[in-house]
RNA sequence: GCUAAUAUGGCUCAGCUGGUAGAGCAGCUGAUUCGUAAUCAGCAGGUCGCCGGUUCGAAUCCGGCUAUUAGCUCCA
């Protein structure tokens, strides 16, 4: 028979498989060959073939084959752990982005002191490198077959499958394992593999399933790979802002104050404060009206928007409340809030409001307070309080496009002074085909509002994910996502569409023809939540920010007390033109002084002895440059003021 | 909230199987006034996260709480 490949075909003989094709294509294919794709399928390699397929050898270069590799990594692990643990219950085993995991159910819980354990036992496992074979079965054999293993959460996962699919399940020694596949053909191909992590999760991700214990691993072709990349995962953790920042002074914790309420020390006040003027400013440029809102409200604002149904578990409340909210004592409910938008809409509504005055643009540097559950927390990346450069833009629908597009290029103007344009993915989050109850029941105004957006993102040309059952209860939202240095994704800033907030709130302006008319309205973030934006900037950088927000910009370092005075006349010219230094002023050697500016990161690092006093100058040395020179102080207070000036990004 | 782990001076860490704590750095004082990543000496600093229990005796064992970390769930 005649089988296709990308260049050239081949002839072989009928029943041969795909591993038989690698092996006539050449014997490094062979032996490099982990999978195939018959008709662009992934398959076994002892999947047959027909005549006129179209078939690709998938190899560990393959992003696909070292999924397949991986995923046969996973089934080792479940028949080691099946081995040592006979008792224990399989869950499901998928491969995910660097590696594998599997979910377990053990009768008695273990500890990362077994994984020495078991990883020998999968050492054992590949060493006898048993054939690894696929088989299907009818649905009721299928069942029988699991129920002979005892193995209940297998027999759900068949139970739940569509009524004519294929149960597929794979076979390597005593070990069966439904699976869908495919598998590499034996154990013993696996060469370097590590278990990383132990930790819960719930069976089918439900919080109100059991708890199973999750086994992390990952496996590389070679050895050396795998060495790099858990160096590389070691290397990364140095970025972590959540140690960073607490070492750079920008940042700290208290457990007398409590969880989620990081206290920004001077040096991340300080940032926090550039960056709030930048955006503040930025926004004034672009039409936002400034508010200043009070942080609590009564629980009436609350009834009104709908949190005080949907949300109140997640808001901290001033007052003692029964079940349904309402005060035990008869006296008044005030809570913290969870957000700007009801605040806002009362200035809109102050006064009347003509279609004139729209759109109307609102924004706030606004504090904001989220019950979240306690294992949540995260550094400066999940709090309980935070700041968020929070807006409100009420329009009509026609403005609708042009005003969402003015959103997003705002978020560009600021992504790309802090250099992290590149760095965001785009996410529209929409209800689509949830019927959850968390959303306003309205199928026609959804349809249209996500078709709305769709048609805007399209037009804009930006490159997104479609994520159903993520939007907000109002609306869909765009998300401009980022990950951390663990990978782990989260929101940096938000857009959103709301067409319920005109009508709940009864925010209404006269129209042309002098009816009334309920507003749209798109909540949106411009620079996100400030410490989380900080967050993310301490490991993009590892603490060596742009010029432009770092609290010290320029460090003077007198050699001898001698030009302590100069250093001070140099200082206070640089204060005057805004650029903030210090000065060194501690009786200490040259170079110590240096090793701790350096530590800290400080971008311009100047040295100042009887040389530099005597004719004006300054050594200047540059942050990540290891050549230092000389300038007259003038000259370089001129240079760091223009720098200064631009938003740089280096 | 759930699963698991961790908690020793400001920081990084020692402290074996229970006999009430040590080092380096940082800090302070003194000396040194020095030319590019740690000058020398001395001093001071901890009821071992908090509360309770077991014990003649607890940093060490047990329980509860608080905080931190990884993940799950959640995330307007």
């Amino acid at each position: 028979m005649n089988i296709l490949l990308k260049n050239g075909s081949i002839q072989l003989d009928e029943g041969a498989s795909c591993a038989d094709a690698a092996l006539k294509i050449s014997e490094s294919l062979s032996r490099s060959a982990v999978a195939a794709k018959i008709n662009g399928k992934l398959c076994d390699l002892s999947c047959g073939l027909s005549d006129g397929d179209n078939l690709e050898i998938v190899t560990l270069k393959d992003k696909e084959g070292l999924d397949v590799y991986r995923h046969t990594c996973a089934h080792v692990l479940a028949q080691a752990v099946k081995n040592i643990y006979p008792t224990c219950n399989l869950a499901i085993g998928p491969v995910i982005d660097n590696g594998f995991y599997y979910d377990i159910d053990f009768k008695t819980p273990i500890t990362q002191e077994d994984f020495v354990k078991i990883e020998s036992e999968m050492l054992k496992i590949i060493k006898t490198n048993t054939p690894i074979e696929r088989f299907e079965l009818p649905r009721a054999e299928a069942l029988k077959l699991m129920k002979k293993y005892k193995e209940k959460y297998k027999i759900e996962l068949i139970n739940d499958l569509p009524a004519d699919s294929v149960i597929s399940f794979y076979k390597q020694g005593t070990f069966t394992d439904l699976c869908r596949g495919p598998h590499l053909p034996s154990t013993g191909k696996i060469k370097a593999f590590k278990l990383t992590s132990l930790t819960g999760a719930y069976w089918r991700g439900n919080e109100k399933n059991k708890m199973l214990t999750r086994i992390y691993g990952t496996a590389f072709e070679k050895k050396s790979q795998l060495e790099e990349y858990l160096a590389a995962a070691e290397e990364a953790k140095k970025r972590d802002h959540n140690k960073l920042g607490r070492d750079l002074g920008i940042f700290m914790t208290s457990d007398v104050v409590g969880q989620g309420l990081p206290i920004l020390m001077p040096k991340g006040a300080k940032i926090l404060q550039i960056l709030t003027r930048f955006v503040e400013d930025e926004e004034a440029k672009r039409g936002f009206m400034i508010t200043k809102t009070p942080n609590m409200a009564k629980s009436d604002l609350y009834k009104i928007s709908g949190h005080w149904v949907h949300y109140r578990d997640k808001m901290f409340i001033l007052g003692e409340i029964d079940g349904q909210g309402e005060s035990l004592k008869g006296e008044e409910i005030m809570a913290l809030r969870p957000m700007t938008c009801p605040f806002q809409y009362q200035i809109f509504k102050n006064g009347l409001k003509s279609y004139r005055d729209l759109p109307c643009r609102y924004s706030e540097t606004a504090t904001e307070f989220r019950k979240e559950a306690s294992g949540e927390m995260h550094g400066l990346i999940r709090v309980r309080q935070f700041t968020l450069s929070d807006g409100h833009i009420i329009c009509t629908k026609e403005q609708i496009e042009d005003e969402f597009k003015r959103c997003l290029d705002l978020s560009y103007y600021i992504l790309d002074a802090l250099g992290m344009r590149d760095d965001v993915t785009f996410r529209f989050s929409k209800r689509g085909k949830s019927k959850s109850d968390k959303y306003i029941d309205n199928d026609e105004a959804w349809n249209n509002i996500e078709a709305m957006m769709k048609f805007i993102l399209d037009d804009i040309g930006i490159n997104y994910v479609e994520a159903d059952d993520e939007a907000a209860f109002y609306g869909p939202k765009l998300d401009i996502q980022i990950k951390n240095v663990h990978g782990k994704e989260d929101t940096l800033i938000t857009i959103q569409i709301d067409f319920a907030a005109g009508e709940s709130f009864e925010m209404q302006y006269i129209d042309v023809d002098g009816t009334k008319q309920f507003p749209y309205v798109i909540h949106r973030s411009s620079i996100g939540c400030y410490e989380r934006t900080l967050a993310f900037l301490i490991e993009k950088y590892a603490g060596a920010f742009p010029l432009w927000m770092c609290p010290v910009q320029v460090k003077i370092l007198p050699i001898t007390d001698r030009t302590l005075g100069y250093a001070k006349q140099v200082a206070e010219k640089l204060t005057l033109e805004g650029i903030r230094c210090e000065v060194d002023t501690r009786n200490e050697k040259i170079g110590y002084k240096i090793r701790e500016a350096k530590l800290e990161k400080t971008p311009y690092v100047l040295v100042v002895g009887d040389k530099e006093a005597e004719d004006g100058s300054v050594n200047v040395n540059k942050r990540g440059v290891e050549e230092k020179y000389t300038v007259s102080a003038d000259e370089f207070i001129a240079k760091v003021v223009e720098e200064n000036s631009k938003k740089i990004i280096f």
